[in-house]
DNA sequence: TTTTGATAATTTTGTTTAAATAGTCAGTTT
DNA sequence: AAACTGACTATTTAAACAAAATTATCAAAA
């Protein structure tokens, strides 16, 4: 993919490294280049030579994490007991993910309306992955005779994986005490399982 | 309730009807205590008699706009033929209430963080107006031996709210084509049907 | 080819001033 | 006395502009 030398590439990596590390703790508006650069203790025209601008920079950490992401989702969802499982694990990870890169995703906050078409291709990306992953789960527990053949998984995984972030912690707790503490993901969790038990149930025969 | 003349009242009636027509097309932060006054040829000091300040006019505009909800909820619930159209009823019915006054709520954007307690209250008792109706008509079905009898009604109606107002259009279509089209309505309301079914088949027997 | 220091171009931030708006009150009308 | 107003003050928002910070470029060096 990748057309330049080693030494470029481990470079490049280097400058990813950096700013996905400032984007992290600083969020992407209030890390500058030269911040990025000092950290390196690299030229800050340096950064240009790798990348076209500080967004593209962006983008590409972005794609980095993804790839990570859709790696790490492969591996967990290879093998699974049964279906609730896959799901909980899905949720899971996607809340993780957010979770832990809370700050980097600043940058999705700030140009809400119109992010650029790479950002959304990444996206798309990603829910594609979790698609094909949840549908083949899906149809598995099909052929296993554990639930009713579906005509269309695909459009059933997007329903349930809609349903199932809509959870919320119940109005009373959220009012006040922003921010989730772990109660509240304890009391997330449980709705959860709760919702993916009567929707399984409710494909069975 | 009110201890004011009738008198009174029918002019506190029209400062209400007044504030929210501009409230309603204009927003909270773009709407003037002049204009208000203006509209009703009324001295922009004769708000101040009967509201003490702005935002308490604007919550006052909001109880009335709810307490109309609620009224209309009631109707609309008091007799249903079955589970799926009572839920339907709701979700629908909200979505009305936030796309008709879609305007009226820049004030709850703009003040995203705090909102007043009074706000948050009034929300609370929408919310659990629905709880009340929605559980009564599980209670109803599982009574009728549609459905298996229920332990906790009000957390099985939290979840399943919530879990329709997380259905969304599909990734793919969202991505460039804002606003809302008929079309995604369409989609939405779809998947919401075929949520609920399975979602109810998985109460059943 | 890779790297940099110096510099240009652009964006953000701070500051001042003017204008708009919220809110008050003494006094008038009913 | 209750309902109401015009004229006033206090705050908030907007505009204009300068200063600072930051992005981005480029000719020249390693």
């Amino acid at each position: 993919m990748s057309s330049g030398s080693d030494q470029q590439d481990i470079k490049r990596e280097k400058i990813l490294d950096a700013a996905y590390n400032r984007f992290l703790h600083y969020g992407y508006s209030k890390t500058t280049m030269n911040e990025i650069a000092g950290d390196l203790s690299f030229s800050k025209a340096l950064l240009y030579y790798y990348f076209p601008d500080k967004s593209q920079l962006y983008i590409a950490v972005m794609r980095k994490l993804a790839a990570e992401y859709i790696l790490l989702l492969d591996q967990k969802l290879e093998k699974f007991d049964n279906l609730k499982e896959a799901f909980i694990v899905q949720i899971e990870m996607k809340h993780n993910f957010i979770f832990k890169n809370y700050n980097f995703f600043d940058f999705f906050r700030v140009n809400e309306q119109n992010l650029p078409d790479t950002i959304w291709e990444i996206i798309t990306e990603i829910h594609e992955r979790e698609l094909v992953l949840l549908s083949a789960a899906i149809k598995l527990e099909a052929e296993k005779g554990n639930i009713k053949p579906v005509s269309n998984p695909e459009e059933l995984v997007d329903i349930l994986l809609d349903a199932l972030h809509g959870v919320k912690v119940s109005a009373q707790l959220h009012k006040k005490l922003m921010f989730p503490q772990k109660e509240h993901l304890d009391e997330i969790h449980a709705k959860r399982l709760l919702l993916l038990d009567i929707f399984i149930k409710g494909l069975m025969y």
